[in-house]
DNA sequence: ATAGACAAGTTTATGTTATAAACCAAATTA
DNA sequence: TAATTTGGTTTATAACATAAACTTGTCTAT
């Protein structure tokens, strides 16, 4: 009745984060704090548990001097979103039951 | 951008708790524990913790000689429920951005 | 040239939380 | 009457989210 949802993606931050990448493809990391008004330190530790899990890709290349933190969304991630919202669905759809 | 969701109704056994009482209006302990999967103990605290929050109403009563535990939705807890849903739209809805 | 401020993150520490395991009391069954 | 089941509660633990502190390097003003 009631679908599991993925612990990795049933978190404020990180589906903040994933909600991000499927529509801009690619943001980088001062980017991403802005538009989800997380603290840098609460957003590296979460960044990394989702490219841990493949669900993200992280490319560290430079912008002129300056350091620049690249996310991407990877197919593994894009399904496990597009999964996620249906189980979420079978506890929002409240007529379904 | 994104809405800030309701730490306790963006837990899974709570959401599915809540999900389960906006439809049945009210339901017995051992029926939330099976629609639900979850385990006795783990219902009793996330039941507490709604309860403690004037999300749902629960009532103790006797059905012969048997204990009976009710919940019920309050109607703080469905608006809560509907905000959460609400909330919730600003990270799905990813064509919103 | 160097002191101070700023940018871009990372690491560490802490308090919360979800969850399961252990427990309890009463009723039913063997 | 001993064992089992029902209906939960309490306690313990492990994971988690988050913020605070720190690091490394750049830019700016003196």
């Amino acid at each position: 009745m009631f679908k599991p949802l993925d612990p990795l993606l049933h978190a404020e931050l990180r589906l903040a984060v994933m909600s991000l990448l499927v529509s801009t493809e690619e943001a980088e990391f001062p980017y991403i704090k802005e538009q989800t008004g997380a603290t840098a330190g609460n957003l590296s530790v979460q960044i990394d548990k989702l490219s841990a899990a493949g669900y993200i890709e992280v490319e560290k290349t430079f912008k002129g001097k300056k350091p620049c933190t690249l996310c991407r969304i990877t197919p593994t991630g894009l399904k496990a979103f597009q999964e996620y919202i249906e189980a979420l669905k079978s506890y929002l759809d409240v007529s379904s039951k």
